[in-house]
DNA sequence: TGTAATGAATGACTATGAGTCAGTAATTAA
DNA sequence: TTAATTACTGACTCATAGTCATTCATTACA
């Protein structure tokens, strides 16, 4: 069975490598404008092969995104199982996202294009689901430290945690897309920083979602 | 010169009407699937026409988008203009946004494809700042509503009223667009509804940004 | 009224790029 | 040694954005 195992292996290895020249070129150039033969031509390999390995360009470009979501979801359940107050769980969770979105910066910039039906009748289901499931481990992280953290009473009890966690990561994702792309327009057009405007907005929210007790925890954190 | 007039007249018509086209091809496929064959087909012209008339696809994609634009822009002026006080104007203001969404989904929806430095890279330098000078618009009223709340001592003066129209624009952007796209998901999965998300989020925002005088006026609103 | 000039519209054509598949090469099994 | 299996190839098809030489219609002018 040796040789199908290590059969198995280089497989598994080609799959990789293939994912590493489509990473190369997705990361210079956006999903439209990217081809096949160039990342054919960086992986060294006929444009033929790549189609062993992959349904589709989108399905390669799931493929890259995944490895940006697991990296992020490593760094989400560390935080999840430290040894920290749940407050300061929160509070290390959203700086997580955003440092992530600045180290991150082509992963995040990659899931601009997810929201077309188009793009996703281009994946695999093997795919799409190693995404969702990714995904959903995230979530859960969150909504299991908001959850505690209306068992602790500091987080307010009078709404589903779930939708604190969406009202906040979801301010985040547009304030760091608005960063991303409309940053220098609205620092010439207003003089905003719109980094400036995140954290605002970061506080505002966690303190009108914390019950007095966490905002005394938080306001501790602060200094 | 009434003859010159005539056509001029002439030129713009046949400028709508394949705007028309445009937008009902638009309405039914994403800007990827829809092909200018179609959209010729559908203005009764042959492809090469549209060209003198657009300069790409993603121009006339453009085009469609500003009619929606300039319906919530008229929407805004409107509110602006009205007799009321500021802070239902700002109430209006988001509730147009939201109801805007509702009306115009397929609007709100194109706007998905924007992110894209290809996209922009196909759109005449007229379009772009047509489109610029539009969203500007909506901005200042924005702008101007939440600059008179901060003078009329209904919003808090330490925050840049830009910044928070930002941070509130930012949010309901977001949230419409994940019950657009994850809607159904977010039921499914953790039994929320998106739609009650919204209204949250807004009014934690509005209580978190207006002055005490705000709240007590914006308390009266809601009975 | 006949003819030249202007402008609008056409559709066959080019270029590009995703995805396919018949064929080749290399490896393993018998 | 030969057959079978597997990995890979790249020339091909097909779809579609955008172009341009040509045609057709209208207007200007003698």
């Amino acid at each position: 069975m040796s040789i199908m195992e290590r059969k198995e292996r280089e497989k598994e290895h080609r799959k990789e490598e293939i994912l590493n020249a489509a990473q190369k070129v997705f990361f210079e150039k956006e999903l439209a404008t990217a081809t096949m033969d160039e990342i054919a031509e960086t992986a060294e390999l006929s444009k033929g092969t790549l189609y062993l390995y992959y349904k589709s360009k989108e399905d390669m470009y799931l493929g890259v995104l995944m490895r940006g979501m697991e990296e992020l979801h490593i760094e989400y359940e560390r935080i999840g199982l430290s040894d920290i107050s749940t407050v300061e769980k929160m509070v290390k969770l959203e700086k997580a996202y955003v440092d992530y979105f600045y180290k991150n910066r082509k992963f995040f910039r990659m899931t601009n294009f997810l929201q077309s039906p188009h793009f996703h009748k281009q994946v695999s289901d093997e795919m799409k689901q190693s995404c969702d499931a990714e995904g959903q481990k995230v979530w859960n992280v969150i909504d299991s430290v908001l959850q505690r953290g209306v068992e602790e009473g500091v987080l307010r009890p009078d709404i589903n945690p779930i939708e604190l966690g969406v009202i906040i990561w979801s301010n985040i994702t547009s304030l760091l897309s608005r960063i991303d792309n409309e940053g220098e327009s609205w620092k010439k057009r207003f003089n905003i920083d719109l980094e400036h405007t995140l954290k605002i907005s970061n506080t505002l929210l966690l303190e009108s979602i914390l019950t007095d007790r966490g905002r005394t925890e938080y306001a501790a954190l602060q200094k």
